[in-house]
DNA sequence: ATACCATATAAGCACTCCTAATGGGCATTA
DNA sequence: TAATGCCCATTAGGAGTGCTTATATGGTAT
């Protein structure tokens, strides 16, 4: 290949005006530089690409031929720029986020919403599966960034809170007569409880802080999804750990009774995960923006 | 569009091999310079192109769109160049020549026949036409090379010669008392005369050397083809001046004979022409190296 | 014949890229 | 866990190349 690919970009010009000194103006050089570029591409081509004549140049059949392909391959390369300014704007590209079940149906459903509204050129790939799971995608490079239940302990991502949440014990009417007196954490342990499943950052989470305060618990149901953690309390099968955040329908309409607590389980986080020394994707960084923008208060 | 194009370049091969210091081997680069390249590249278009780990490199999403064009643009120059070295080679590619009836006929036709053997790749394009339409088309780079009868007066062109011929007149049987003495241009004059049209060369160099000697000519016959020429003679329809060379198989076949001439004519040649100042095309060098080494011994 | 326009050529200078060396992050191996 | 190796980022200094300015040459039009 040539030495210098910028001699076809002066071919390239000098093709299309056939004189090296309109080439040159065009291109913000000298004529005398368009002059020796397209003489060395000729030297090191070992074929003359242009006749000179006094009142211009013109291709020789070998240089039309090659201008063909250059022509093709200049405007190619404009098509990228173009392309990318584009992904730039965010008239175009794609955003792939990983996100638990619960985290996409109660938090980020608007924030997906306004932003598909305010870039709706961008494709969205969202990513479901546990923390753990999502984590890998992260750093497999599999989605951009993460929405994720904090804490979570990786020193290889940069994690950002950004949604206090609050978990709570709630039950159907049945369980009215706990509402009485604020309860111990001895006294949950007692209860039949309704907890999501094991390998769940948020059960993890409210187990290992029980465990820390000495209490073991042991559920008599555990299911997939938070949705169903509420469905279940309601028809009074049990005490339910869900977030409050979350459940805020069905404690308003009456469905639910959240239980008092002596005292309450730490406040945690909703938080953005990504790779720490891996910049953002433009699009990736105005979502997180959007989000933060919103919640600016509550973080 | 970006600064120099060869920034392209280094990212299509980092693109390529996912790494920084495979791409330098490969670009005969060092490290440093390959990654300052492509700094400067996604500085330029103020876009990351890839994300870098201790284990190479990887397209971002923008990186990955602008790749698909880069790689086509360099597959295009690579094409480019390729075709350069064919027609370089004379594998491809064509050559147009201009020349007049009578020389494509009678002198041309081997020269064509070895050029198409050895170069059967090249296109030949053969235009006809008077010595002076040709040579317009030589100007107007209609056509590569012309073969012409010379002399010719042009400034503008190179002239080559490379064929001798003698102009000379014949007649058939009926003429045969003429054979007794060598011919005065006088002579000729009165006979009846079998010539070419006026804006022929030929008969213009003919007709201006016995305008010079004092010698005014009026045909009986003007014809369009030195073809015509002869046949015309043949039935005895008067004196045809024509080329000796281009008319031996009449002569040796008896159906012509060549009037003995007190003074001949002077010689005169088939020249190649070309444009001063502007380079043969190599299709075209080769095509005048096949004649002058075949008839190197007579021009 | 002169003036103008085009390309070609020459010499000096700025800039880029190379060489060489250093540092940091991660993975493999002892 | 310490040691080694690989990869990318960064820096400084020096050699080479292309660019610019200035000048020359050829051809055409007035």
């Amino acid at each position: 290949m040539v030495s210098k690919l910028d001699l076809y970009r002066v071919f390239f010009h000098v093709g299309d005006k056939k004189s090296f000194s309109a080439a040159a103006r065009e291109l913000y050089m000298t004529q005398p530089a368009v002059s020796q570029s397209i003489s060395q591409l000729e030297r090191e081509l070992e074929t003359r690409l242009f006749d000179r004549s006094p009142k211009g140049v013109k291709l020789t059949y070998e240089g039309a031929q090659l201008y063909d392909y250059v022509q093709s391959a200049m405007n190619l390369l404009e098509a990228g720029e173009q392309k990318i300014q584009e992904l730039r704007n965010l008239d175009a590209g794609e955003l792939r986020l990983g996100v638990g079940d619960t985290i996409s149906r109660y938090f980020l459903m608007p924030f997906l919403e306004m932003f598909h509204e305010q870039f709706p050129g961008i494709k969205l790939k969202i990513v479901n599966g546990t923390t753990l799971e999502i984590c890998d995608q992260l750093k497999s490079r599999g989605v951009d960034v993460a929405i994720c239940n904090l804490p979570l302990d990786d020193d290889a991502l940069e994690l950002r809170p950004c949604y206090r949440i609050q978990d709570v014990f709630v039950a159907g009417k049945d369980y009215a007569h706990l509402l009485d007196h604020p309860l111990t954490l001895a006294e949950i342990a007692q209860l039949p409880l309704i907890l999501l499943e094991p390998n769940s950052n948020s059960r993890k989470y409210v187990e290992d802080y029980l465990l820390s305060k000495g209490v073991r618990i042991a559920p008599e149901f555990e299911l997939g999804s938070h949705d169903l953690l509420l469905a279940f309390a309601e028809i009074n099968l049990g005490v339910a750990c869900v977030t409050r955040e979350f459940s805020q329908g069905y404690v308003e309409a009456g469905k639910l009774i959240e239980l008092p607590l002596a005292e309450p389980i730490p406040e945690r986080s909703i938080g953005i995960c990504s790779l720490k020394h891996v910049p953002l994707s433009p699009a990736s960084m105005k979502f997180v923006e959007i989000i933060e923008g919103i919640v600016d208060d509550n973080r």
